[in-house]
RNA sequence: GGCGCAUUCGUCUAGGGGUUUAGGACGCUGCCCUCUCAAGGCAGAGAUCACCGGUUCGAAUCCGGUAUGCGCUACCA
């Protein structure tokens, strides 16, 4: 069984998941579904500083509305303390690492000079050859050391990258890099290493930025005796301007795009196929289908630009796949929370269902859904007079809603079709173009100017309120 | 600065020596459909495949260099 695919999903609980981290998730997923491996959460929370009280539940609940299910875990790496400072320490025994006293005023002004002497930067080693005394020496005043790997200073470490192919790196430019911080937390280097060996990860696939400190790993599994897992490093995801994904560039966490009214399976569409394509054709894929298909091999080595009108457009295409139901199932909880407050709550979700045909292939998210509809829910309508004529003048505007109302009052029923068949004829007779007729209805109906169709919508909104509004629009322009 | 990675329409991408007048998608423009807005259909514009050399009968595809972009260069991940 050692040809079992186990892979990892291993964030910093740091906030609300990044796209980019929730593309790498999906990547480690597919890969691990694809492939009937193993797909394992661990939260690498080895930063104090950095970390963010509840993010980890947040990770998770993001994870589990995009359907990404995990087979182990979570592991958190602050539970795993002892396992890290013995490994650190077991190489210090064995010559492979050594304390360090340096603080970091003596590192940062360490630093600062080698800039200024345009130098590359790196710890300068100092503390590489300490004798025991002066370990001792230095323990006794206090100072709590870190302990550093010790880097080779002559040959090369080559990594064969899944993506890449073979990437060689030159071991005299690897500094001695700290392993354990004085804190007694361990670096992300070396519990990435202890916990990818004792969780037997077969395969890791993470994003580029990792790639130049891959030498660094190679030599930590090299130095505990280690096999290392394989890698692949993917193409990371920019913002329009090309430059990291980042804040200023609008939404960039996973829970934004959710409240927005996004799907979660046109996340796991769209954001597989930043960096990843089934063939030169196929885009919209269901999940079983990108599982059945990815592989590393179809995984690109370019950044990818995250490209939003194609993401809406997506969504557009997902949310016309819907049924009804389940479409009026997940508008339910935007139009609750975003229909003015003067609609009474709960909002009647049956009537919710009336009117979902008439707005599923208009809306391109889920959130404007109740800007679409709330013309329907409200009791009176909002507009200017003006826009009630259009392109007809007063008269003819008047003319037009006098001669509905008479025609619609002696309806006997209030079917969309049997409305349209009274009300068409109307404009003939009056000589009017049907555009510019139906659109006065259509604004004393709706309040505006663009409108999911006139009569369907007529019928949902029912026969009191409509008369109710043709009337009101009467009055309204005549006044 | 050093090291690393990358470079095909504005964007996501297909393509891996001859099948390519470089294909698809988003966006854009026009037309059709049409009661408006969408959706849908059709058409179009848009890429000297970053540049320069080399290999080859033949290169977007292989090699080298240059440029540009990005990443890393922390007791952050």
């Amino acid at each position: 069984m050692g040809s079992e695919v186990r892979v990892r999903f291993a964030p910093s609980p740091t906030g609300y998941p990044h796209v980019g981290n929730i593309r790498t998730a999906l990547f480690n997923w597919l890969f691990a579904r694809h492939n009937k491996g193993v797909f394992i959460l661990r939260i690498e929370d080895t930063d104090q500083e950095r970390k963010v009280e509840g993010a980890t539940e947040i990770i998770m609940e993001s994870l589990g509305w995009l359907g990404m299910d995990w087979d182990e875990g979570p592991f958190f790496q602050s539970h795993r303390l002892d396992m890290y400072k013995k490994y650190a320490e077991q190489l210090v025994t064995e010559d492979k690492a050594y304390y360090c006293f340096c603080s970091s005023e003596r590192l940062d002004a360490m630093r600062k000079d080698q800039a200024a002497r345009k130098l590359p930067p790196g710890y300068d080693r100092r503390c590489r050859c300490l004798s025991n005394e002066q370990i001792e020496t230095e323990k006794a005043r206090g100072i709590v050391p870190v302990v550093r790997f010790k880097s080779p200073t002559e040959g090369q470490t080559s990594i064969t990258d899944l993506i890449r192919g073979e990437v060689i790196f030159e071991n005299s430019l690897m500094d001695d890099f700290v392993l354990l911080k004085s804190d007694g937390y361990p670096t992300y280097h070396l519990a990435n290493i202890v916990d990818d060996h004792y969780m037997n990860i077969s395969h890791v696939m993470r994003a580029e930025e990792w790639l130049s400190s891959t030498p660094r790993h190679i030599l930590l599994y090299a130095a505990l005796g280690w096999k290392p897992p394989q890698f692949a490093h993917l193409p990371m995801i920019l913002g329009p301007d090309k430059s990291k994904l980042s804040k200023r560039h609008g939404a960039t966490a996973i829970n934004e795009y959710q409240n927005e009214g996004y799907l979660p399976e046109t996340m796991i569409n769209f954001l597989a196929l930043l960096g990843w394509s089934l063939d030169d054709k196929t885009e919209i894929m269901s999940r079983e289908e990108i599982i059945a298909n990815f592989s590393v091999e179809r995984v690109s080595k370019t950044a990818a630009v995250f490209n939003k009108d194609k993401l809406e457009w997506m969504n557009g295409v997902y949310i016309r796949n819907l049924s009804i139901d389940d479409f009026t199932e997940r508008c339910l909880p935007f139009v609750e929370r975003r229909l003015p407050p003067e609609v009474k709550r709960p909002i009647d979700a049956g009537y919710l269902k009336q009117i979902a045909p008439l707005v599923q292939e208009r809306a391109k998210t889920l959130n404007e859904v109740p800007q679409l509809v709330d013309f329907l829910f409200v009791n009176k309508l909002e507009y200017d007079t003006i826009i009630l004529q259009g392109k007809l003048d007063k008269v003819q505007a008047v003319v037009v809603l006098e001669k509905s109302i008479s025609m619609l009052e002696k309806l006997e029923g209030w079917d969309s079709d049997i409305m349209e068949k009274a009300i068409r004829p109307l404009s003939d007779e009056l000589s009017m173009k049907v555009g510019p007729f139906f659109s006065v209805l259509r604004v004393a109906i709706t309040g505006r100017t663009a409108s999911p169709p006139l009569f369907q919508t007529m019928a949902v909104l029912g026969r009191a309120r409509c008369m109710e509004r043709l009337k009101a629009a009467l009055q309204k322009i005549k006044s």
